[in-house]
DNA sequence: CAGTGATGTCAGCGCTGTTGACACCCGATC
DNA sequence: GATCGGGTGTCAACAGCGCTGACATCACTG
């Protein structure tokens, strides 16, 4: 036994990664410095360094746990259109409460851990569609990075931003942008709905792209 | 002449922000920081207070530049599907290489000025395409909510970073992970090529749903 | 019982954005 | 023409950040 302390020391891993997810979730502010993390901890803020080579691998290592967990609690039914929209509405869903930790994965493939159930299951959706063999790495890249993309994007809109741009659009002078102070309005009413709008987009597209090559 | 000064005083928000977008496409770090761009104006560092109140200010006005840039010096030709792709393409462009400063904008909706021809452009489009009149705002945001959130995930990238997720899932177990062991070689190739993908098939769907009303 | 490695503490480095006091210099005013 | 005042740049410094290296402590091992 190597590694574990049975006395247990008060860190590990997990108790870190535990205690940053808490904290996320506790302060609507995402970004948690280490200091806090110590303190949260009752520990001197660098003590986390004997557990983790950097404030990064806390992150991943927060994210991978994150991921695993989307796989694992979901029941997935129905055709692979409807299986695929609530494989990535749930990933948005983890997205949208953590894009620090989850962006972090970007640069840094964690190494061999458990968070790649969904990929998977995303790749074997698309090849189960029917999906040109070609075209399955391509589809899926597309998929992907709308839903992190527009996730992360949307994670950072307030009411107030999003009301502040409705404003800035309606007092546009009505000659030179019709069609934008008309609409003002109605944009960002439901930043949800405009991304299911968007999925359902792209799954109606590869659903149409499918039937044209099996008839 | 209340604020400009007729012997020219060294520094103005002009001045700033053409040193502020110098020094982001010279280092490729898109991070640029205040001292830096005092040394850049061969300036004390908090000069640059006395035009814009934060740091954010500059970036916002740095945004509002490009995106007028964008929409001044597009030439859009074809019908509305081929003219909204361009547009949003060129959008892509200039997102890539400061996405910094552009995502400033998101929760900073600046004070009246140039950036806004973009999306009246775009809304024009998707309203000649023959988008049912309530359908317009939310098919604005899924196309723009794609476009700049691939688009800032993708301007994260690097060629390591991919290779690594390439090399990540080809070392996965390939019981568990068939699919994604056999894709894995295939993926992150050309993202923008994944980016047009993703567009394509939006645009097509659009482009069906269209049709099937006008039928 | 000595020694070794893991863990937590502490002081501190270099960086960041930002503030307030100060000095300057130019243009307007009495 | 001297005087004021506001806009501008300088400077020192603050609080926060991620992170490092030296040190103390403790538990287990040979």
């Amino acid at each position: 036994m190597p590694a574990q302390n049975p006395v247990a020391s008060r860190l590990s891993r997990d108790v870190i990664v535990d205690a940053y997810l808490r904290l996320v979730e506790a302060e609507d502010n995402d970004s948690v410095s280490l200091r806090r993390l110590g303190s949260e901890l009752g520990v001197d803020p660098t003590a986390v360094y004997r557990h983790f080579r950097d404030k990064d691998e806390i992150l991943t290592a927060a994210a991978d746990r994150l991921l695993a967990e989307v796989t694992d609690g979901l029941e997935l039914s129905g055709g692979w259109r409807d299986q695929l929209r609530e494989l990535l509405l749930a990933l948005r869903r983890v997205y949208l409460v953590h894009p620090r930790a989850l962006l972090a994965l970007q640069l840094a493939p964690p190494r061999l851990e458990n968070g790649f159930g969904n990929v998977e299951r995303c790749i074997a959706l698309l090849r189960e569609a029917g999906v040109a063999e070609d075209e399955v790495p391509i589809a899926y890249e597309a998929l992907e990075t709308y839903t992190i993309g527009a996730t992360v994007f949307d994670a950072r809109a307030t009411e107030e931003s999003l009301a502040g741009w409705r404003q800035v659009y309606r007092m546009l002078p009505a000659g030179r942008f019709p069609n934008l102070t008309a609409t003002a309005a109605s944009l960002y009413l439901d930043i949800d709905k405009a991304f299911r709008y968007g999925l359902d987009l792209m799954l109606d597209a590869i659903e149409a792209r499918v039937r044209g090559i099996e008839r």
